[in-house]
DNA sequence: TTTCTATTTCTATTATTCTAGAAACATGCA
DNA sequence: TGCATGTTTCTAGAATAATAGAAATAGAAA
């Protein structure tokens, strides 16, 4: 991942509005959820929320599909463990022992 | 961490400037970087430095301390875990069988 | 106490992003 | 065909962020 991409999928989290957005997309899993089903969760004129979703699918973290008359909105989960890879890498320059203060305090893997 | 954290701080990321800032003081490690040594990095005007850095300190990426003349920045690594898991948690809504989606490939521990 | 280096604050300008009403477009169904 | 529902595009004003020169401050050292 480049830089470039990294920080256009950062600048477009960084709203708090687009951020709850995603987070919603996030905990729905790949099945996604519909336009009008996160309208209903967030409150925010259609024009508006059709916008921000336009800027997390332009930064790569959501992928939309039609089914029917709606449009079905789903995270992007490599696009986002790419991202989150990006933010960490390199921790200390790899060094071992300086790990510890980089890594999280423990990971629950599935 | 609440949105309101999570926001700020994916937003001050999310310029390619600051990014670059953040990757230095992250690869730094707890020992972090002057920021004469960052301007020496990244071709910036003092002032705009100073703007960027001052943008990571308030959203709580970045801490300062002095030593003598010089300001050492340094990255908040338990503050980047939290926005890491943040990101990622209740993924698929924490669905077993969902999980592969969501989780990266793999992840080398410490 | 003057001077040097390191860094920030002030200030103003320019650029970008956000917001949402209104109109348009897409699909499904009677 | 005609109408209902779902969603986007157009538009333009309001709000916010970025940039960087110049002046100011902080500490060290002569």
């Amino acid at each position: 991942m480049q830089i470039i991409h990294a920080a256009a999928a950062l600048s477009a989290l960084g709203h708090e509005g687009r951020l709850h957005i995603y987070r919603l997309l996030v905990v729905a899993g790949p099945r996604g959820l519909t336009v009008g089903a996160i309208a209903k969760r967030v409150k925010m004129p259609g024009a508006t929320l059709s916008f921000h979703l336009a800027q997390l699918q332009h930064a790569g973290l959501v992928t939309v599909r039609r089914e029917g008359q709606r449009l079905v909105q789903t995270a992007d989960f490599a696009r986002m463990n790419a991202l989150v890879g990006y933010l960490t890498e390199n921790c200390c320059g790899n060094d071992k022992a300086c790990a510890p203060a980089c890594l999280p305090k423990k990971r629950k893997a599935s």
